[in-house]
DNA sequence: GTAATCACG
DNA sequence: ACGTACGTGATTACT
């Protein structure tokens, strides 16, 4: 017979990781009378997949009583200066508790002590009675009670993803066995229960010394041993405090619990309580799960999916009979296979239009006139998925889409883009609509991709869809309105969509000769740098492996390895440029490596993807990037080299599509630090910009406290550089010296003095994080959001990284809507105007254009003014312009 | 499929 | 004391 099943949960680190994981849903999730529900739902999320997954026959969940636990009696200050439960979270902890008795769940606190010492004391005399015992916590303290009996599941990344702790893992993770982790502990202190441990001792050194030792005690009873050191000292002094710690860190396993284990037997669940809980709470997702047959006993009934959808398959003589009048709106889908909609088969598609889906399999009938019209009439508005694929998709049968004003897909990414996926069956069930399966599912991924025989199953997936856009529509535009983003979804995204969809349409004319004549010479040039390099190793290797390269330079040669990677040395730039003076193979490879990239990467992958139209066409991606900013795939126009000789070349082969004509190039001069200089409100850096400075010069006269911008040298100017950038990305000492190679002392002195000088840059930094940290996002000038739920993190490296993004968000993603705005307002010029030029790239804060010879001097006028007045701000947008026969020459 | 490297803003 | 710049995509090697 199988063992009985203990399953403890730690009731209040699992609240506060739920609490935290939905924090930036805090304000969606409140019941009619205002109460937070985000952590009581996302806990009961969590108890479904643990209760479905152990199947316990005994549950307890545990709470800590009070404030003073017998913890403080060893020392006052345990758990002190820890920030106060929000009050948004304490009142759901009530709540929690009902909710847990409605599904015959006991809970238990006791005075004195913490929700881990019962659970400790529990896991004991479960372990005892011979249970198989599982512990859910958010807090790593309570793997010490991981054993053979014993699994300790710890919330990872949000409240579902739990990692196990068995003796086995807990060895690979922290060296040691569960018990010798509390001796670790002891060593090393707790920050987040704020007692110390040893001076200078971190989880690394505690883990060697207690491998070493054993415990706490036997280290102290053999101390004498230790060679002299400055380790030895720290831990001779701070004796007292690793003794404290064991004693705190250790969980009392016996502690004076006024219930036994007969008591905590999984009951029966009260469905009526747990109805009326729900309907309380406004759960709809759980009330659906509870119809009767889930009453009938079954513990946990999966949410219902893929319904049946009504549709009508569409025949040509139907067509005729469509009536769509001005004002009316439809919506509409259309499939196809594969991600790249330049080239992907078509599969299908869905229209509704009067309360009936038509759908079919042949994109043709698209074409007959009836719907060609209403397609094409911008009076009949159309709610899609992906405006741009459906808009280049409909250009490929020679159909104008007009009159989409609504794409839930550009919806759902301005709402939320952490999770940037854009498979709408993945999108539904983030809003809890599980009707729509994924594409891949659907189709299968990969190689084995293919429409699905069954017209069922195909007519069902594709008539789902419609009906998912129609069904969240009213969802996600009451969302953007609330977010304050319904003007930035109307007048930014969409409109800057159709422009993206013209530009992809129209390509840009690449020329493959030019490319097979840089082939040719590169080509060349590799194999003698090839021979160099063998020559030097005294043997031949794959240059372009860096295992076999490591082993080379690091083994063979000797050299000295500068830096580790996961797998073995590392042969990056950064390390080969140190070893420069060691020998002349490491001038070579950094010259091999630097023609391979451009060969394989550049030449190659050019001429791959150019087209029958001798064209490139690349997609951007405009719901992927977390800041705003647009990404360019098949090809990638935004990463063409521009900072070597060799690779610049390569610029040579875009041309314009008239022989004589021209490609016209237009960037902003410095917009992220003019974006900063707005948003932060600085005096002194708003003046250096209106009065049309050198901002690097200026920053180094400021930095270097001179007198003038006349005394500032290069060297200064280019450190000065560095630091504008740096402060750009949220800076530290250590990076500026490494980016400049000097000490940190002295990177730390520059920014010091930066700061000092430009004192509102500071107060932005301080105020960006802080913001980031109340309202759980960041947010751009133009209202684009990004989530920041790590800033709330424990671990000082997330966090870190979080508020370092809290700085940067609305500096770049201001930047990118305001250059979404020029495009907008240049596309419009070009057709108000009737010209024949094309924007055809864009690249962050540059627009390239292909430009017929007779409208050089109009687009030379026009492009940097409509550029500069994109938005107005305080200082002004000034945008540079060049122009030649090709890409190269247009700087 | 992931890691390392390097191309861009 | 922690260990570090912010966004991206393509290619290659190798599991």
């Amino acid at each position: 017979m199988a063992d009985k099943k203990l399953l403890l949960i730690d009731g209040n680190s699992v609240a506060f990781r739920a609490f935290y994981a939905l924090f930036r849903q805090l304000e969606n999730f409140r019941n009619p009378e205002g109460l937070h529900t985000n952590a009581i739902y996302t806990f009961k999320n969590m108890l479904d997949v643990v209760l479905n997954d152990v199947k316990p026959d005994h549950v307890l969940v545990a709470f800590d009583a009070g404030k003073t636990t017998f913890r403080n009696n060893m020392y006052a200050d345990y758990k002190g200066g820890r920030q106060k439960t929000p009050s948004e979270l304490s009142e759901q902890l009530p709540y929690i508790q009902e909710l847990l008795h409605d599904l015959g769940i006991s809970t238990y606190e006791l005075d004195n002590y913490e929700a881990d010492d019962i659970i400790g004391t529990f896991a004991t005399i479960g372990e005892k009675e011979g249970f198989k015992v599982t512990v859910v916590t958010g807090d790593k303290d309570l793997t010490q009670l991981a054993s053979p009996q014993t699994t300790v599941m710890v919330t990872k990344s949000g409240v579902l993803n739990l990692e196990a702790y068995t003796p086995e893992h807990m060895k690979e993770v922290n060296g040691v066995t569960p018990t010798e982790f509390i001796d670790m502990k002891a060593l090393m202190g707790d920050n987040s229960d704020n007692y110390p441990g040893v001076t200078k001792i971190g989880p690394k050194k505690a883990s060697q010394l207690i491998q070493e030792y054993g415990s706490v005690e036997n280290l102290y009873d053999h101390i004498d041993d230790m060679k002299p050191s400055k380790m030895k000292e720290n831990l001779i002094n701070d004796k007292d405090k690793a003794l404290l710690g064991k004693k705190l860190a250790t969980i009392d396993r016996h502690t004076p619990l006024t219930i036994g284990i007969d008591d905590i037997k999984w009951r029966e669940v009260d469905y009526q309580k747990l109805r009326r809980f729900y309907e309380k709470m406004n759960f709809r997702k759980f009330l659906s799960q509870l119809d009767p047959e889930s009453a009938a006993g079954q513990k946990d009934q999966p949410v219902k999916d893929n319904k049946a959808v009504a549709f009508t398959e569409l025949k040509e003589n139907d067509i005729n009979n469509f009536a769509v009048k001005d004002g009316q709106t439809i919506t509409f889908y259309l499939g196809m296979l594969g991600a790249n909609y330049h080239l992907a088969d078509f599969v299908g598609f869905a229209i509704k239009i009067d309360k009936q889906i038509y759908v079919s399999r042949n994109v043709d009938l698209l074409k007959e006139p009836q719907l060609k019209n209403i397609l094409e009439n911008k009076q009949i508005t159309k709610n899609v998925f992906d405006l741009k694929r459906t808009t280049v998709g409909l250009n490929r049968l020679g159909i104008h889409a007009r009159g989409i004003d609504y794409d839930m897909l550009l919806a759902s990414y301005l709402i939320n883009n952490e999770n940037n996926s854009d498979d709408m069956g993945e999108i539904c069930r983030m809003y809890g609509d599980n009707s729509v399966k994924s594409d891949y599912d659907v189709y299968g991924k990969g190689k084995s991709a293919h429409i699905p025989e069954d017209d069922q199953v195909l007519f069902n997936h594709l008539a789902g869809k419609i009906e998912a856009i129609e069904n969240l529509k009213e969802t996600l535009l009451a969302k953007l309105k609330e977010h304050e983003q319904d003007d930035l979804f109307a007048n930014i995204e969409i409109p800057v969509a159709r422009v993206l969809s013209v530009m992809e349409i129209n390509g840009i004319k690449v020329q493959a000769e030019t490319l097979t004549q840089l082939q040719d010479e590169f080509a060349v040039e590799l194999k003698k740098m090839e021979k160099q390099i063998y020559d030097e190793a005294g043997e031949e290797f794959n240059i372009n492996s860096p295992k076999q390269l490591g082993h080379i330079l690091f083994e063979k040669m000797g050299l000295k390895p500068i830096k580790k990677t996961k797998t073995g040395y590392s042969t990056s730039v950064d390390v080969l440029n140190q070893l420069k003076d060691e020998s002349p193979i490491i001038g070579q490879i950094l010259t091999y490596r630097q023609i391979a990239k451009i060969q394989s990467t550049y030449v190659n992958g050019l001429l791959d993807v150019i087209q029958k139209d001798g064209r490139v066409h690349t997609r951007y991606l405009q719901t992927l990037t977390a800041t705003g900013r647009l990404s360019s795939v098949d090809p990638n126009l935004q990463n063409i080299p521009t900072r070597t000789e060799e690779g610049k070349q390569i610029r040579k082969a875009f041309v314009p599509s008239e022989p004589d004509g021209y490609i016209f190039s237009c960037d902003y001069s410095q917009i992220e630090l003019r974006v900063l200089a707005q948003v932060s409100g600085d005096e002194q850096m708003q003046e250096a910009f209106r009065t049309g400075y050198d901002i690097h010069a200026h920053t180094a006269m400021k930095i270097f406290h001179l007198k003038s911008t006349a005394d500032v040298t290069p060297l200064m100017r280019r450190r000065a550089k560095a630091v504008n950038f740096g402060i750009v990305y949220g800076i530290s000492d250590y990076g500026l010296s490494k980016n400049l190679n000097i000490s940190r002392k002295q990177a730390k002195q520059f920014i010091d003095n930066y700061f000092e000088q430009y004192p509102q840059i500071k107060d932005y930094m301080n105020k960006a994080v802080q913001v980031a940290r109340e309202k759980g996002y960041a947010e751009t000038i133009m209202h684009r959001r990004r989530y920041l739920p790590d800033i709330h993190a424990k671990n000082f490296n997330v966090r870190s990284f979080a508020e370092r993004t809290a700085i940067n968000s609305p500096i770049q993603g201001s930047a990118a809507d305001i250059i979404k705005i020029a495009m907008i307002n240049m596309q419009k010029k070009l057709d108000d105007m009737h010209l024949k030029t094309k924007m055809v790239v864009q690249v962050h804060d540059e627009l390239i254009f292909d430009v017929p010879k007779d409208e050089l001097e109009t687009i030379k006028k026009i492009v940097p003014e409509v550029m500069q007045s994109a938005v107005r701000l305080d200082i002004p947008l000034v945008a540079d312009s060049g122009y030649g026969h090709n890409w190269f020459d247009a700087k």
